[in-house]
DNA sequence: CCCTATCTCTAGTAGAATGGTAGGGATTGA
DNA sequence: TCAATCCCTACCATTCTACTAGAGATAGGG
């Protein structure tokens, strides 16, 4: 019940590709330092989230990578089903399981519960939260 | 963000032991074949969830399993973190991380998401379940 | 008191997944 | 042209998963 790493490395790209927000491309080796994570993983994951229409790229010099569309339109949900696989919290029919277990109804829930939360977070809103937060601690530094 | 194939098993065999109800001990080959868990793995299993105090044993002749407290107070929640250790979403802290990232936040939502289903699901809930269905199925069948 | 059914404990293990690294090839802007 | 950049394939060490094996401890029945 848990987020690979790689996961969170494609979460903390994107977001870097949204906080920018500008329309020409950010070097990988730039979102690579900004967020602390080794170049040449981080080259694999981008290409996923290209591969699955989240990103668009340019290359050559001065190329890059950016948002293949808005970002609200974009949630946290996408990313993780696009680098980690669909999210079954466990492995659907589940062979041989008898017929009247409760247990698939609660997974239902669980699904649904984390559905809410991943599905319905986009990129626009993490980039909203981190300049709320931003704000607050320049405000806490003036005084 | 998947279930071990343990915890599920986990989760099938105090749902067997809580189905049964009956104060005396039920024998792992018993919970193994009726929901079909392979014997020697849920051994294991049943042994982590004795020691984590969900439930008690006897050995020898008519020995087994037993719940160690009331179906109602053990979740589904307890069973997994026994088996599967405590499901962060993603590990704390994240070293390296820019500290104004908005993730961390977001991971807490996903995981009180999922607490306020596993956590509020209790064995005596899933036998109140599966009886109900059970009814149903009964009644079906009368028609 | 013995014998057998049961839990208990320690190891081992094949295969897959995770979290990378290496090295070059293809494009493009200047 | 050339240098910076993305692109592609392959490889690899370590850990995790889902078991299996086998012997030991113990409690009830006869």
């Amino acid at each position: 019940m848990d987020v690979s790493v790689k996961g969170e490395y494609a979460l903390r790209a994107v977001f870097e590709l949204s906080r920018h927000g500008a329309p020409e491309p950010i070097k990988i080796a730039r979102i690579a330092e900004s967020q602390k994570i080794p170049q040449k993983f981080l080259e694999l994951i981008l290409a996923q989230l290209k591969q699955g229409g989240y990103l668009g790229s340019r290359r050559g010099a001065e190329g890059g990578y950016f948002l293949a569309r808005p970002a609200d339109q974009i949630t946290v949900g996408d990313i993780l089903r696009q680098v980690d696989g669909p999210f079954q919290p466990s492995k659907r029919p589940f062979e041989d399981e008898p017929a009247d277990s409760p247990l698939p109804e609660m997974w239902d829930r669980v699904e649904r519960a984390l559905s809410c939360v991943v599905d319905r977070t986009t990129f626009a809103d993490l980039v909203e939260r981190w300049k709320q937060k931003r704000s607050k601690r320049v405000l806490n530094w003036q005084i």
